[in-house]
DNA sequence: TTTGATTATAAAATCGATTATTCGGTCTAG
DNA sequence: CTAGACCGAATAATCGATTTTATAATCAAA
């Protein structure tokens, strides 16, 4: 096995940071609720240091709040810190996408369309929720992969995670759910024609558009 | 003291953090370096807790390299990541410098000339070397800082520290340094006469001339 | 010599227990 | 009443010791 396992293996403190991450970004913690480390350390089953190491990671990362002495909270949701990530990643989403298009050479095209292919799949079968959003979220990652800037993708993978927090919590809208959809494959399209500027335009619609089912998360 | 002190004290955790990060952006570790726990732990004075905690939390900012099961290393420095940075620090600050000129207020525009008279003043005792890089990391914050977004705010932060780590190990140039001082000042009165353009192209200009001196961390 | 297995050593990760701090209720002086 | 002092329970932070895993050093076989 020489060549393979050549990232070491899960410890319980990476275990715990992915299952939070996910959690966390899927709402299953309440917004703003002040996380009880015992109980988590029970809920998850592992002990004290791998957890606040965890915890630790994520509020560095932006996913918890950290308050000297007196532990971690979950963000609260503000209309205003919705806009502002949103602003963020059609700002970001744009330039990298234009980048990937001037340098995304033809094996990115080829694995653009079987993620299309993927998720248009996914979209069809409305269970499996959980298998869209990962073949969503991979979607737009190999959209933007060769952006050739590592520190832009980390910053969108970031905004990403930050959005979805909001728009998992929103109300589905079947009838945008279906436009969103399609504007997927033609986004391919005009990435495949190397078309910047219409795929600039589209991809920043297509993010606004995210961002008014998002707001949805704002219910009476 | 009932208003004040309303941020939680110093926990070792923190302090270790905030220790750790300024010894690592002033390049007091060397680059691609293994961190050997125990030794930060005698080095430092802290106990193994908090001191894993910090790194965690070091990891999740992009100050050090998180590998599980084989413990933590310094990044290693290389010329394309420092242009990556570079341009994000373009791309991100002129967009924070264009924001801040449409919705700074007066009050802004006060703090601004503050900065860049503190700033002017250090950079005129060559001495003191750590005080100048505080003014100078102020005088930047100072003037994007109302740009309106956090997560703009955060980005460009995270990237001043990934390039001061070259940057500070590079050795200085008078004559450079005096022509990036003097923008420093030119950038307060385009930002006054809130020319957004004049100021954008000298604020690229003035990361590309930095960016060259932080070149100079690759002597041969 | 190489290669591959084997063990000894060092280091990372984790646990269980201890210490320090906050939080909420209660009391007292003004 | 109300602001502040005080106390006890709850919880965050930290320590010291243990377990697990990687690293190196050693040796046997090809």
């Amino acid at each position: 096995m020489g060549i393979f396992e050549r990232k070491g293996g899960v410890t319980a403190s990476s275990w715990i940071y992915d299952t939070l991450r996910q959690d966390l970004v899927n709402g299953r913690f309440t917004a703003g609720e002040k996380l009880a480390i015992s109980a988590l350390k029970e809920r998850y089953g592992v002990g004290l240091s791998p957890l606040r190491e965890a915890l630790n990671r994520l509020a560095a990362y932006g996913l918890l709040i950290q308050e000297n002495q007196r532990g971690f909270r979950v963000p609260r949701l503000a209309r205003e810190e919705l806009g502002d990530i949103a602003d963020m990643r059609r700002e970001l989403e744009g330039m990298a996408l234009e980048r990937a298009i001037q340098r995304g050479d033809a094996e990115w095209e080829s694995e653009l369309l079987a993620a299309a292919h993927r998720l248009k799949r996914a979209d069809e079968s409305p269970e499996m929720e959980e298998e869209w959003e990962r073949l969503h979220l991979r979607f737009h990652r190999t959209l933007v992969a060769p952006c050739g800037s590592t520190w832009l993708l980390r910053f969108i993978e970031q905004l990403h995670d930050q959005f979805d927090r909001y728009r998992r919590l929103a109300p589905g809208n079947p009838e945008v759910r279906r436009l969103l959809d399609a504007q997927h494959g033609e986004l391919v399209e005009l990435a495949l024609a190397r078309n910047v500027q219409g795929a600039r335009e589209l991809m920043d619609d297509h993010i606004k558009r995210s961002y008014e089912v998002a707001l949805g998360s704002f219910a009476p």
